[in-house]
DNA sequence: CTGAACCCTGAAGAAACGATCAAGAAGCCG
DNA sequence: CGGCTTCTTGATCGTTTCTTCAGGGTTCAG
């Protein structure tokens, strides 16, 4: 469905149906859009997104299911220029490809990388966390919250900012939630409060990154 | 809401409510990016895109309402680079106005920077102040009154207003707790009330920002 | 010059806040 | 369906922060 609208709409729109062909193709034909749906079989799609980004600074419009809106932001972060979540109409994603070509090119396309606080690394899109080059095991909430704070270094994030993104904004309860998964957090980074090397508390609005 | 969630994540973000207003405010401010609702009464959103792109080319995102999927498509032809339709979550709109500021843009985009007076920087986004370079720990009061103050350091800001900003307009109580709050940053800043360096008294009415 | 209004500041009680723990609920995996 | 992990709630405790109050200084108008 995909492939015909853009033909139609005269583009030159080679199909591939995994992830390893979809980098197979993208080195062969140096496509100027690549239309990636996150579905993918074979490889997890944002992980073929990043690879692409090893290699090209084509633009990326994912492909995402609706419920997974945390996919998109992921995708944003990780490389992919747009995103459309399905279900969508054949024409939105035309119009989406037609923006995407009008648009300057991006020389230097961001990639998520592993970003490191002393000893501590986090890595966004293996969702892993090493503390001295040992791993850290952390809950999907932990880690979201970790992401989320390392992604912005300099910014304070209010409570109900960090639910709004880890959570729903939808998301009903007790703000200090967070405070818990927090103190989980420093635990497990064998982080002080008082004394905090990675996580600061901003008192009466919520927590962010030590920056020395 | 729009707006606010724009501002929580550290734009300054304007705003107006119709098509003539949007024109002059683009006209005066300059901006990086316009969101633009189609909805806008007095002008329609379509034909105040197409005049903003007489005379600018910033990025423009359209809110549509879900109906309309036509609007879109001519949307897309007019001019605008992305569009969201409504109803839509406030992570996707910011996620949105940041991929469009990570394109390769003439100017640097306008994220609020941190502000200086003197030997004083106040950072908003991070909550953080220094002072000849050390930091300063303010309280969660203090630093919203002198953020406030800092905004706009050519307004003189009424006690009340001040507490209508930092408290919250419905709290009642003696409107002098703002100077005690103001002499604890003045004491903070190394900042004498007699020869101030900072935070002016405007007598009879609040405070300012020292503007030498 | 003088009184009144206004402002500054220190201190102390009151309120708010954050860290932590434990227990129950919910979710996930086999 | 269990067993296990993870999440949420609620309560407690120590600490920080806010507010009020009062005394004393400063400014301004008459």
């Amino acid at each position: 469905m995909v492939g015909s609208y853009l033909e139609r709409a005269g583009y030159v729109a080679p199909l591939v149906h995994t992830g390893p062909d979809a980098i197979d193709t993208a080195h062969a034909v140096q496509p100027d859009v690549i239309v990636l749906d996150l579905g993918l079989p074979g490889l997890d799609g944002v992980e073929v997104c990043r690879r692409l980004r090893t290699f090209t600074d084509c633009y990326i419009l994912m492909l995402t299911a609706r419920a997974e809106e945390v996919d998109t932001i992921v995708g944003l972060s990780v490389g992919a220029d747009d995103y459309l979540t399905k279900p969508f109409r054949p024409r939105e994603l035309v119009a989406r490809v037609q923006t995407l070509l009008r648009r300057p090119r991006d020389q230097a396309p961001s990639i998520a990388q592993p970003r490191t606080f002393g000893s501590l690394t986090v890595d966004a899109v293996g969702r892993r966390v090493t503390l001295a080059g040992q791993p850290v095991g952390l809950t999907r909430t932990e880690f979201d919250i970790l992401a989320l704070l390392t992604a912005s270094p300099a910014v304070a994030f209010a409570r109900r900012r960090i639910i709004d993104e880890v959570w729903d904004p939808a998301w009903v309860g007790d703000e200090h939630v967070v405070d818990v998964h927090i103190a989980h957090l420093r635990n497990k980074l064998a982080d002080d409060p008082a004394e905090p090397r990675y996580i600061d508390t901003v008192r009466g609005v919520g927590y962010r990154m030590v920056t020395s």
